[in-house]
DNA sequence: CATGAATGAGGCTTCATTCAT
DNA sequence: CATGAATGAAGCCTCATTCAT
């Protein structure tokens, strides 16, 4: 019953379980059955569309290619998935700043993004940031993605100019 | 009365008004004298921090040196003053992302930050991003500052250590 | 749950929920399942007491009797009614007042009293009345019909003398 | 400070008695030095609504004319007064229907009315309510005389035809 | 006597969760 | 397993009244 999505994108966590029913075509009691607790809810939302982001990013990863590359495609897709799913990463947003959300499922999530971590380990190996914890660099790319996103939302005109100007930004940094 | 910062930074935006008035020691009722509402108050507080925010961030600028020694002075005190006042920052934190803080306080508040986009305007000129909006690149840093803040919450004891590469980051963004 | 009117009618339209929910047995929130707002549910409670007010004073109607007969019965009916439930009388004399009661709500059960206005239009045919607006007239006869009722209702004693004698003033003026 | 008037005639008894303080232009404290409560405030303004009307009613009554002009003549009185202050006359309708209103009260106002009784026993010295207690004829009267102006504040263009329909069955009653 | 900030009880309403059907 | 009425705790806010200044 992801399709909670859409009630959270629009109304934030504060909608009513009764809402998310609704809008599922279940009745209120049924979403307890599928969901422990409003919290489990979010919980399990939150891990799933981390995941998929996460996957979405990596998809068609070409490997044989070299590693700026690489972590462009990826930049590109994870700039595409949140453009392409306004919803999904609006709930994302409220979830992620959400104290409903357990370390586990934090940590669950950050599993996720361990291709991620992968990649961007090889793409740091020689440049600036070669010493910094790893997850401080992840940090500041997550952090330069939100901000790109949140830009190509307010201005979509400039899309591809702005994803471009991110991961120029990006690969400074890192590369 | 904006000792509700405590209340918020530990309980959220969630936080019961009569929680924060018993935190002020005053009744539930004389909350609402001096704040119409909840949100009014939320409004309130969210542009106090941000312009104390800001405030801090340029207090003391050397005006004679030059820009990376300005924009380093503004990082610093950007980051002193999220890791002296932490409940401060998580509130701040909370209203950003809040739907209850009107599109005018923002803008209020994003006045109060045009002293930073102005040394930011100087750090770009000639840098690789100096054909790319300012609101863009003041979100990049942004961003960056965040994610700095967060780690160094996480890991005080390397506080100087991230915060140095926190601008290394931006300077080889911006300079 | 009109059986809210016990409260209402004791204790006005200033009733608190939590009571008229624990005179209906049931918890404060329920009554909201039943009814959106208090506003409702007093718009509700208004048509339908309106409705079974003009029901019970047309009950048993002689068609073929006269006219004075017909108007008679009417009113003896109305006086029963209003005698035999002193409470739903007290709060539809409240609803009848308040600003809480919308025009639509006015409006149907205006409705309701569509059968009295056909034998009070037949009533006034040949009468003194005969050329003044319908409304007007059918607003003497309520006035007369509501002084009869509460002169009643603090003398019962002489409940008979003084409802032929309201009659009698009725009939005087539109017969 | 009976320009509490005012704001119980457009916002009803519910009205704080801050508001009415701030229309008065008092302070909300001071309101409290006048009247000791707000049901005190109601009372006395109840009763000085009452004087008032009652008095107009009878002002310049021509006492060498016979019963009929007399009436006549605090009919249309009263009927002025209403209609030239209708303020007054919405926040006596209020305060009438109140329970706040002591019992006290409402006899110190009937007893305002007297002067209004005595004529009115006169007119019905002969007339077929020559035998009902007086009281139920005034109220019939009172009855008549309320719903006579509610239809003219609601058709002001036709008052003084509605005016005179109305006192031809009042006097078709009582004379 | 005037002021107006402070009080806190109380009202209306929402909503996560339960449970009998 | 689905339903949806019922629950009651909890939240936001109002307001008559008090009282220190």
């Amino acid at each position: 019953m992801s399709a909670a999505i859409r009630v959270i994108a629009s109304q934030g966590l504060g909608a009513a379980t009764a809402t998310i029913a609704k809008e599922a075509e279940v009745s209120n009691g049924s979403l307890f059955t599928y969901f422990e607790t409003k919290a489990d809810l979010f919980n399990q939302l939150y891990i799933e569309l981390k995941t998929e982001m996460a996957s979405a990013a990596l998809d068609g990863l070409p490997a044989e290619r070299d590693v700026r590359d690489q972590l462009l495609h990826t930049w590109t897709n994870w700039l595409r998935w949140a453009t392409s799913y306004p919803e999904k990463r609006r709930t994302l947003a409220h979830l992620e700043v959400s104290d409903e959300i357990t370390l586990e499922s934090h940590q669950i999530a950050s599993r996720t993004g361990a291709g991620i971590g992968v990649l961007l380990e090889q793409s740091r190996a020689n440049g600036p940031m070669r010493d910094a914890p790893l997850g401080f660099v992840a940090a500041l790319m997550g952090a330069l993605a939100e901000a790109t996103i949140d830009f190509i939302t307010r201005d979509p005109t400039n899309a591809d100019k702005h994803g471009h100007a991110g991961f120029e930004a990006l690969w400074r940094i890192v590369g």
